[in-house]
DNA sequence: AGGATTTGTGTAAGCGTTTTCATATGCTAC
DNA sequence: GTAGCATATGAAAACGCTTACACAAATCCT
């Protein structure tokens, strides 16, 4: 009914260390070192060895060896409830560093959210690090993830002093460039600003950026060029049909802080029959693939994501193997790519 | 430097069982046993051992606890190179899941690539069953699969007699609806499938419910009818500008196996002042957030991802807990969403 | 009231590894 | 030829936990 090998070795797990040593003819420790420090072992009796290893189709048992190493190289991975592309981007950089280098990922993205479920928190003591992804300033104990008996690296926030590795993307570089880009056609007080909720880094940091990029042209902006909510295509939407039932969405620039927020403007401009760039010229952020599917093709800022990824990674197992090595803050820049939905007004 | 508790208990993990029963004045068995068998234990020491597991902040070492238990409460996932929505979606589905049970998910896309990288496969003695997902008919051996020493659960693949719990979609469904409502304005002989490789399970399904619908109308597609590359947008791109150079993208209708596609589709009709849909119908297949951020919105098919996740989850623990049981196959249907780009042609 | 059961707790035997220490073997060097 | 050393292997002690078994005390029955 089930197969030979299966039943040979009775249920899993039966064949161990001592099985592969019995029909080697040698000790478990010299099966052990075989696997892991074979230049402690002689030529003849490795392969003997090996060859009862794969024989018997031995495969260490990783509990075991986890009790006594006290490593799983399994990195936890903490996201915030984010979907769209960014994640599905950010995971594979992840899984590929990760894959490379031996290690895997055990991933939540409940695990920030407090104590759901009965499996509470994270299976936090078996991973070796702890990838923590932010996007909001409140509600997360930066203090307590320092602070935790493992390794941590924080994507999304940082400051000054903080005891952690850090990544994040350098918002404001990216977003300089676009707004700059904008402010080369319209004038800083028809500039506007679409985003998420006040308390969303990411956010906050671009309206900064927009901010003093038009306070350098000496305006200071006004509060009805500021507008906040949420990342989603249908607050863009919503925010456009207000500006338009003014009669306010033309002749106008916008600084979206995602590309769906811009997407949802430029949908109900064109629903309007507002023409983009012409009269209405946006930049979206995030450089997401939309960007390239929506006509106009939307200008954007780039995110630097595979790099966020792969930098991530490579700080989790440097902590994870210099424990006492000074953590290191990394910024990634951002960079401005333009597209149709900004071109110059006239030129269509 | 360091926090008053981390160095009380010296370094990590110096907190073990043993530390709480000497300082509850018990056995480490009786420690155990408030854990894992409260009942068995009566109210005051059960009382006193918990006050000490909270003073020590003890955590039971899960290493020590899976070598005896064989359990670690975690489930693999190994997905297919896929990128977009459809990933995220289905990550945060069955993350939900699994968080809700207790469980938790350890991912990786490139497990099924051969042997990559020096973590050799699966950190596959950690988890207690695995999540595959198939995409292609080939290259992987199904029969390893049901023959692991772990539980699994299949997404994606079935087939009669096969010794493992499978989930499925049923392309044929909605397909069918979809390409009916298209045969509903549009003969036979001027419909047009638009797919992936040859291969690819699901292209083939939809492919196959679009040929049996176009014969139920007493047609056999041509060669010409079907074209099959990649699920991309610029192999919709490509393939339209194709059909327009030949003048032949009018007046027709498309089924596309997925969304990018059909919006590839819809942008190069278009920018050559093809009307949609006036002129060219289409749908699409997922019924991913793209649709209703395109003009004209797309109709499309729907995918019941979270029910996927849902559903695998709850498989691969009842295979975990009773691994005896017979494997299940469950087929979960898609609906066609009916949206703009499909509408009837003059109703514009 | 005395044996039978139930209840609460401790003792100790693993679980499958890694790793220290000791031992044995074969060399090199005097 | 024997002290000295590198090399190859084995014995055994952890690692932190669960659980079968044993035992004492408390509870129950007739």
């Amino acid at each position: 009914m089930k197969r030979q090998e299966a039943s040979e070795n009775g249920r899993t797990g039966a064949v161990s260390i001592r099985s592969v040593a019995e029909r080697a003819g040698v000790s478990i420790a010299t099966v052990s070192r075989v696997l892991n420090t074979p230049q402690k072992v002689s030529q003849s009796t490795a392969d003997r060895v090996r060859k009862a290893i794969e024989d018997l189709e031995y495969r260490p048992n990783l509990f075991a060896k986890g009790l006594l190493t006290k490593r799983s190289r399994v990195i936890g991975v903490s996201l915030p409830d984010i979907h769209g592309e960014f994640y599905s981007e950010l995971m594979f950089a992840l899984d590929d560093r990760a894959c490379e280098l031996g290690y895997h990922l055990l991933v939540s993205s409940n695990a920030h959210r407090v104590e759901r479920g009965p499996g509470n928190g994270f299976a936090l003591d078996l991973v070796d690090g702890l990838i923590v992804m932010l996007t909001e300033r409140s509600g997360v104990d930066i203090e307590g993830i320092s602070q935790l008996s493992h390794p941590a690296v924080v994507i999304g926030f940082d400051e000054p002093g903080l005891e952690v590795e850090t990544i994040v993307v350098d918002n404001e570089t990216g977003a300089r460039k676009a707004i700059e880009h904008l402010l080369s056609e319209n004038t800083p007080d028809r500039c506007y600003f679409v985003g998420a909720h006040r308390g969303n880094i990411d956010s906050d940091e671009r309206l900064n950026a927009f901010c003093a990029a038009l306070r350098k042209k000496g305006h200071e902006p006004r509060s009805d060029q500021i507008a906040r909510r949420e990342f989603s295509f249908d607050w863009g939407w919503e925010w456009a049909e207000g500006m338009i039932d003014e009669g306010r969405l033309e002749d106008i620039a916008v600084f979206a802080a995602n590309d769906e927020i811009a997407i949802g403007i430029a949908n109900a401009a064109r629903d309007r029959g507002i023409e983009i760039p012409g009269s209405l010229r946006i930049v979206g952020f995030d450089d997401s693939r939309l960007c390239s599917l929506v006509r106009p093709k939307l200008s954007s800022v780039r995110m630097p994501v595979r790099e966020i990824g792969h930098a991530a990674i490579e700080a989790i197992i440097r902590r994870i193997e210099e424990p006492d090595s000074a953590p290191r803050h990394a910024r990634l820049a951002t960079t401005f790519v333009e597209r149709e939905s900004s071109g110059v007004p006239w030129s269509m």
